[in-house]
RNA sequence: GGGAGAGUGGUGGAAUGGUAUACACGGCGGACUUAAAAUCCGCUGCCUUUACGGGCUUGUGGGUUCGAGUCCCACCUCUCCCACCA
């Protein structure tokens, strides 16, 4: 009999695939499916693990598809282009356009010893021309557009090393490989305005099937918020009149007591000739030399300077002082702030270390949002009036909690405020009446609280009001505290870290912040506001929005900085001409390609190599003539990666980046999988570009994916990442090369876990999926050894109801389970069928047609997770053409419908016995049945039968006394 | 600091509110073998019982329910992402 020879079977069946183009799609997209992976970067080392997981997942989708008649489009290709290329050029002197070509030559053979379908003959490379040539010519609409532009930047420069540096590459103000300090160079930098689409990709993530997670980093991501602007008068300044601040808390505005200005904005002061003092303007200076990561350390204590400037709040008409800190941001809103010490943490710091004033101007609103008393916002509230009070125990730092084991409460002391008394007086009553306790030696104020709760006794929802109170108490001297009292509530003495998990309801745990000092930057009722006092917060927004300031909205994304002062990526193609500025190279003159290098060193001006090439450099200027030089920039691997979903769609396509038709009968991609790494890089970048082409005309639809999934994970099996310095790396082509097999490797990496859960690497789980493998072979085999056609025993026939019963079974719960992803479930339930059959075959003999007819019926289910095994029986189970294009089967609904099944029958819930009855049986026959069970009438001896709960085909619950 | 997700045997994991621990790894036992490997078969959460059976168990503590791994509340632990964004 034949043995089950991966190492041979594979190899022949990728050759007959290839040679056959069994997956290789034309451009009619009828009955469509676009199954994409991210594809990769192909590094020097090689195929990984991950990158196997991630092409299993895709390739099993793809295949299962393909055998529903869909005409699947499941390409490959590679972001080619990257900084690894050309660190190795640099030490090595070997060009990257070598190196590359090594690198895709060995990822292709490594995916098709994997046995992926990809359709080969739309191949295609970010790094050659015949694509870069139209990632330049996107750029080039995006030019037109006016969605790319030249903006200066101050850049990290070092002079010894005559280098760029990366904001990451600059430790405490000095480059990491020298040690030298850096300075900032002024450099013309390109940009695209991805901000003009903020709002489009913030509402195009409602529709789109993408998990939430990656929805929600987009979104954070682009980091909209709603505010306003207000111009705060600037006193006795001859370079500007006014400082604009950016607010989302307008209503704190009472409480500005300073504006903070970032050393940016303060710098172009200075530039416009403001006189600021030595010791300010070496505080701007030093500020903008630091690294970002310094300045962004949210551990460090605030810095800033006074500058002895003024501005007037537009509210209380108070002069307020203007400082310079590193705090505030000079790239995000008008790199100024009004500072609201009293309710903004970061300004109370500042305002602390610099003792400035802090006025609170919200007295807090909390609105109860969990348990029984959760405010019911449809519904009308009522005021109401009483007190809290935080009592402190006479020696110890413990404080009264009221413990209510009724309601499941816990709270302080808190009482309704009676006619004729005053607040301080209700609390000495409450106090006495509640706690008995006479002696008070503190008894302070702290503040108001506003709470906006539902009150499940009355039934309707309240607006309290509550003056709170702190007090100490003398002694521990008390009255006896009436029964009724007692019947309540308990009373309990807590430390503050107890009282905090004690507490219920979020006004009293407010009252203790509150004690504590904490910044409220919450929701509140103005106070110290003028005319807006007693007013909620989003009232008293709106209308001083209107009085003080402009609605404005901002975004926390930038602008997407694209150039890189790098040889190996997609030259930017603009000619630099001194009359007529940045002009577009004409289409026809497309690609700008990449010159021939020998020395791989940046220019040491802070541009590429490129600009080392003079015969590349020199040009005539497109307009006019003229003598030009060429951008030397080229373009971030991300511009790459941007489209290359769209030229998979006519790859070798000379005149065009695309046919229009073609790509909008296959796009958007129907399901693209790779890693969540790329959440706000790469899909976000590809969003806006679809968007951006989509409004040139190019296209027409606006996202490039319709349906996103994230492969987890795999880790090493000591529960770290693989890594090569910590030497766990598992090498997929080694595993196949021990014979394991790529059918194994691909099944063992669906069947480690849900598909997009992080795992460990298991160094012997794989054994379990060969050997799997392997006994599905040996019971073909075994199978086609034995005499055909004989008719079966009529004693045979139940087993043959039963093995057919089990493939079916198992067929329903495959297709279901890959709908939803469930690779590992799927795979599990084809190892119970086969264990099932080897369990038949004990008295069902094989080698009859029905034995046939269900290997084929395994091997058609089996085939997208292990296609070359499949491959080989289907040929030798004499089924039509190849396996990878047969029909996906249907299961039979009577079979896998079950005749009997088996009741549990429970006494108060749990399982006392069970019994089989056929399958629909009603209430009375189930209990007819069940009475005479031995093992259910010992659990009901002595008890009465309170009622049973009867569900239908699963179970009785006999609930007793 | 903010946000998201997850805690189930020795391990990876399974389970529309209805028999918790499917499937697999590992372990133990048996068959085959001169022997080993491979293969095949069986057992494998914990405690208790000769056995039938009984008790306990899904991070912890509460709650809802006839019934909770699953729903609700609080807490603990871990992972990931963002992080002075006003």
């Amino acid at each position: 009999m034949k043995k089950y020879d991966p190492k041979t079977l594979e190899p022949k069946w990728q050759q007959i695939w290839a040679e056959t183009k069994l997956y290789e799609v034309d451009n009619d997209a009828q009955n469509k499916e676009y199954v994409l992976d991210m594809f990769p970067y192909p590094s020097g080392a090689g195929l990984h693990i991950g990158h196997v997981r991630n092409f299993s997942i895709s390739d099993t989708y793809a295949r299962y598809q393909r055998q529903h008649g869909k005409r699947v489009l499941h390409p490959m290709g590679w972001d080619a282009f990257g900084l690894p290329a050309e660190n190795y050029a640099i030490k090595t002197g070997t060009a990257p356009q070598i190196s590359t070509k090594q690198n895709t030559d060995n990822f292709r053979r490594q995916m098709q010893t994997l046995g992926f379908s990809y359709d080969w003959s739309r191949e295609i490379d970010t790094s050659a021309p015949e694509y870069y040539r139209w990632t330049q010519w996107i750029f080039l609409q995006l030019f037109e557009m006016g969605l790319a532009y030249q903006a200066e930047n101050l850049q990290w420069w070092c002079e010894t090393d005559q280098t760029v540096l990366a904001n990451e590459q600059v430790e405490a103000g000095k480059c990491w490989r020298c040690g030298n300090p850096v300075t900032k160079k002024p450099l013309k930098q390109w940009f695209f305005k991805i901000t003009d689409y903020a709002d489009q990709l913030l509402d195009g993530l409602d529709d789109l099937d993408w998990p939430e997670k990656i929805k929600l980093m987009q979104r954070n991501w682009i980091g909209r918020s709603v505010g306003a602007e207000i111009s705060f008068e600037l006193l006795d300044a001859s370079f500007e009149k006014k400082i604009d601040v950016f607010t989302t808390r307008i209503d704190t505005l009472g409480g500005a007591t300073f504006l903070v200005v970032s050393p940016e904005l303060a710098n172009t002061w200075l530039e416009a000739g403001w006189q600021a003092d030595d010791e300010v303007k070496k505080y701007i200076l030093d500020s903008l030399k630091k690294a970002e990561i310094d300045r962004q350390d949210t551990a460090k204590e605030k810095t800033g300077v006074n500058t002895g400037l003024n501005a007037v709040n537009p509210l209380t008409k108070t002069n307020i002082p203007v400082v310079v800190a590193d705090y505030v941001l000079g790239g995000y809103g008008t790199g100024a702030i009004m500072a609201v010490p009293a309710h903004d943490e970061r300004d109370y710091e500042f305002a602390q270390k610099f003792k400035m004033p802090i006025v609170e101007v919200i007295e807090p609103v909390l609105t109860q949002t969990t348990g029984s008393a959760t405010f019911r916002h449809n519904e009308p509230a009522q005021d109401s009036h009483g007190v809290i009070a935080l009592i402190k125990h006479w020696s110890q730092d413990k404080y009264i909690g009221l413990s209510w084991p009724d309601a499941g409460w816990g709270t302080l002391l808190t009482g309704g405020i009676d006619e004729g008394l005053t607040a301080e007086q209700t609390v000495r009553k409450e106090i006495l009446e509640e706690t008995g306790f006479r002696n008070i030696k503190v008894l302070r104020q702290i503040g108001t609280i506003h709470s906006k709760y539902y009150h499940e006794p009355k039934k309707a929802n309240r607006f309290g009001h509550a003056p709170t109170f702190y007090v100490e108490l003398e002694n521990g001297e008390r009255d006896q505290v009436s029964e009724d009292e007692k019947q309540k509530h308990e009373i309990k003495w807590l430390t503050k870290a107890e009282l905090e998990g004690f507490l219920t309801a979020t006004s009293h745990a407010q009252a203790v912040k509150m004690f504590e000092g904490q910044v409220y930057n919450g929701e509140g009722i103005l106070k110290n506001s003028g005319d807006f006092s007693g007013q909620e917060s989003a009232l008293a927004r709106e209308k001083m929005t209107t009085k003080f300031g402009r609605e404005r909205v901002n975004y926390k994304m930038r602008d997407w900085l694209i150039s890189r002062q790098r040889y190996w990526g997609a030259p930017i193609p603009i000619i630099h001409c001194p009359k007529d500025g940045a002009v577009a190279v004409p289409a026809d003159q497309l690609p700008v390609e990449l010159p021939e290098l020998k020395d791989f060193q940046p220019s040491g001006d802070g541009r590429s190599p490129l600009a080392k090439v003079k015969d590349w450099l020199e040009v005539g200027c497109p307009k006019c003539g003229g003598p030009a030089q060429r951008e030397t920039d080229t373009m971030d691997t991300f511009a790459c990666s941007s489209w290359y979903f769209l030229r998979f769609i006519n790859p070798h396509d000379d005149v065009q980046a695309w046919n229009k038709n073609d790509v909008d009968a296959w796009l958007p991609v129907d399901t693209y999988i790779g890693g969540a790494e790329h959440a706000v890089l790469h899909l976000l970048y590809a969003r806006f570009w679809t968007k951006a082409l989509r409004d040139s005309g190019h296209l027409n639809f606006d996202e490039p994916f319709k349906s996103l999934r994230n492969q987890g994970l795999i880790l090493a099996s000591d529960g770290r990442k693989m890594s090569k310095s910590l030497g766990n790396v598992i090498d997929p082509l080694d595993l196949i090369n021990e014979g394991y097999g790529a059918d194994a490797l691909r099944l063992y990496e669906l069947f480690i876990g849900p598909y997009d859960q992080t795992v460990a690497w298991n160094p012997n789980g794989i054994d379990g999926t060969k050997r799997f493998l392997n006994r599905v072979y040996a019971i073909v085999q075994e199978h086609l050894s034995q005499d055909s056609g004989f008719r079966i025993q009529d004693s045979e026939s139940s087993l043959e109801t039963a093995l057919a019963i089990a493939t079916n079974k198992t067929i329903k719960k495959v297709t279901v389970d890959l709908e939803s992803y469930g690779f590992n479930t799927a795979v599990a339930a084809m190892m119970e069928l086969v264990n099932e059959m080897y369990k038949l075959k004990v008295d069902l003999p094989l080698g009859s047609d029905a034995w046939r007819d269900n290997f084929k019926l395994l091997v058609q289910i089996l085939a997208p997770f292990a296609p070359h095994i499949t491959e080989e029986l289907w040929q030798q189970l004499d089924g039509e053409g190849s396996v990878h294009i047969s029909t996906w089967p249907a299961w039979d609904e009577n079979l896998v419908k079950d005749d009997l099944v088996t009741i549990v029958l429970q006494v108060n819930g749990k399982v006392r016995s069970q019994i089989e009855i056929e399958a629909g049986a009603s209430e009375d026959a189930v209990k007819k049945l069940a009475a005479a069970d031995e093992n259910l009438n010992r659990h009901l001896q002595g008890k009465t039968v309170i009622k049973t709960i009867f569900v239908p085909d699963k179970l009785v619950n006999y609930v007793v006394k």
